[in-house]
DNA sequence: CTTGTTGCAAATATTTTGCACCCAT
DNA sequence: ATGGGTGCAAAATATTTGCAACAAG
């Protein structure tokens, strides 16, 4: 329902800086982007994108359902590539990698306690914040 | 190990500011609230103190241990006191409400998934943003 | 007294918006 | 050509900080 494949099924006009945007989370390594992170990349690789128009495109790409919004323990908002597969995140404190997983126990304790409490969910957020120093980080700083 | 009783003990003055604010948690039905939700409250019980002594007083209970901060969907941080007994939430989306809960079954899942993947988890959080429409909601608006 | 604490205003950080100009259709 | 899109600078929002005055122990 919510993740039309192009822009134009959004109602979006194909513009560079959009499809620039919708590049770099279709190819980056890193699956999830802050607004300031995607303007460095792009400017790192001389496209200049003003970073109004970073935050307009966005926003414009969360509400066509073609991106998702995360707001980690950070104070800035990143946001990844809607698959349309919901799954939750272990985020390394150590290097700020984004680790995904879906587990069908969680996903159905998660629904019954909410039908428990009397709510009807509407979303919801998992974060684990972890340390990945026992393990081969590919982000290790 | 994180919860001292009183001020001294955390190594912090007793000051009217603080003892308000403490004293707001400990009193108001609410148990989640904003800085700037405090400070409103504040002033509207005729207690002047500035905004900027509710940030530093906020951060500095939750350094010493007596409060947890959580960021929900809104941009705000939001504080409640630290009971020691760690505890996932439900946010309604209609009124704010937030309920508390704990299960078990989850906590193991993620100790479990975050080892899976070669993780030591830090801390998590668990938000589910749900509808209280049909649920007598303390909170209607 | 002495050091920590507060208020105020200015500074940051993140994100949004008004407006004139530009481009995709 | 025309309505949406963009850049720039200013505004808005949330939070932090420098500094002089002040209060707790």
């Amino acid at each position: 329902m919510h993740q039309p494949k192009n822009l134009q099924s959004a109602g979006l006009k194909s513009t560079t800086p959009r499809l620039k945007i919708l590049s770099l989370f279709e190819n980056s390594k890193e699956r999830h982007l802050s607004a300031e992170g995607i303007y460095n990349i792009l400017h790192s690789s001389g496209e200049d994108v003003s970073l109004a128009t970073v935050y307009r495109v966005l926003t414009q790409f969360e509400q066509a359902g073609l991106l998702l919004r995360h707001h980690f323990e950070s104070e800035k908002s990143v946001f990844e590539l809607n698959l349309g597969k919901h799954h939750d995140h272990i985020v390394c404190l150590q290097c700020d990698h984004v680790e995904e997983f879906y587990d069908t126990a969680i996903e159905a304790r998660q629904k019954k306690i909410a039908a428990d409490h009397g709510f009807t969910i509407h979303e919801h957020s998992l974060y684990i914040y972890a340390d990945c120093t026992k393990r081969n980080c590919p982000n290790k700083r």
